[in-house]
DNA sequence: TGTACATCAGTGAACGCGCGTTCACTGATGTAC
DNA sequence: TGTACATCAGTGAACGCGCGTTCACTGATGTAC
């Protein structure tokens, strides 16, 4: 046990160790969504247990009856996030040479972004919470975006193999390179498209520099 | 007076309104630097206005007759930090076309790194909070970043002139997704260098990302 | 060079609130027979 | 189908701490003459 609610195939525990039911699980989730709300209405700073207690008209002792502290809430959130990469995953393995591959890179992008955009407030708290070393997060990032980055640096390696693209890049450099471009500019996206770029051409600029670099090929 | 302390040319002015002499920019200075300090120990939700006052050594009294909250600390350090973007601005500037163009991107990845590893926990929080929706913040993270992307913007333009970029990118969007790619992967070289990419490594992958897009040459 | 006055700088001490956290308890649900 | 028992679920109420915040005050510094 380390403190955590703990959840394996079948079984939820709470912080006694006692096993959840089906009612159980239900509040859980209601409390995990009442987090994800107040994150985006307060931001980090502000959230407190006690209001998200009152967000679901129950008492902090129900609170602490699943989550050990808003931080493990939150972790748990974005560990349910990353339940949503394996699709972006399958549009990665889709085409990338020829005319398809430019769009199986805009797919890519237009997935990461509304991958965002329905997680926002969650995504940017984990990435911070990573940022700032605590291991629990880096592990959760780490283990939403390694599929992704793997998948671009083994296509990248091939253009590398083919000459297209140079031996002195960093297949594994080129490959976090991108999606962290991605990741940052699905959270920003909005800001940008206020000040006149449209999501469209967004979109597109993205999946060029995207198809670009993972093929080494102008797009067409 | 919107109730920050304001930095005019020459004066600031604390909460009162009052002038503050050498001796007050002194502590105020000294404040803000352990505002920094915490922020990188104990992350952005445990830092406390009574730690950053006994971390100075002084009352927590002190740090309201410069400052009303926490968060205006942090805004006065990502302004402060804002203070370095000049030069790499600077880099910028330099040439763009044939071999060196390749050097210019290097130095400006170098830089951008630097800058992050220096301002770390306040750029992180910045950004952040500009993300949250804080238009104080929003304006800072504009007025640092905007003279960069309006930078590499027009050099994209160029190009896109001389027919090597395609006239489907945003000039403006893919400016800003260089940026955002240069910001997340400084504030994120330590991990992946901590995972057998070189710091090196890593360097002339982005400055290559970054040449490509910009110029739309391969790099030589 | 000295004195008086204005303003700058800093803080002790206290208040009150509200948050985190816990415990002992009641009520709901499930299941064994 | 009914009863007893085990376990799941939820909470009222309270505690105490520590943080944010303020005020009235003292001490330091500067400057006018």
């Amino acid at each position: 046990m380390d403190g955590g609610s703990q959840t394996t195939a079948r079984q939820t525990f709470d912080q006694n160790g006692r096993a959840v039911g089906r009612r159980g699980l239900q509040t859980r989730q209601r409390l995990l969504e009442a987090t994800a709300e107040l994150l985006r209405e307060q931001g980090m700073r502000d959230l407190r247990v006690v209001d998200v207690a009152r967000a679901v008209g129950t008492s902090p002792a129900t609170f602490y009856q699943y989550f050990k502290d808003v931080r493990e809430a939150i972790l748990r959130l974005s560990e349910q996030a990353a339940e949503e990469m394996p699709d972006i995953v399958n549009l990665i393995d889709g085409p990338w040479r020829g005319q398809s591959g430019l769009k199986t890179a805009r797919a890519v992008v237009d997935a990461v972004i509304r991958h965002w955009d329905t997680h926002e407030a969650v995504l940017r708290v984990r990435n911070l919470s990573a940022d700032e070393g605590d291991p629990r997060f880096r592990r959760v990032v780490r283990d939403a975006l390694s599929p992704l980055v793997d998948r671009l640096s083994a296509e990248i390696r091939r253009a590398q193999g083919a000459g297209r693209v140079s031996p002195d890049v960093s297949a594994a450099a080129a490959a976090a390179s991108l999606v962290a471009m991605l990741e940052r500019m699905a959270s920003y996206h909005a800001q940008l498209e206020n000040r006149g770029v449209t999501h469209s051409k967004l979109v597109e600029t993205c999946a060029r520099i995207l198809f670009q670099t993972v093929t080494g090929r102008s797009a067409p």
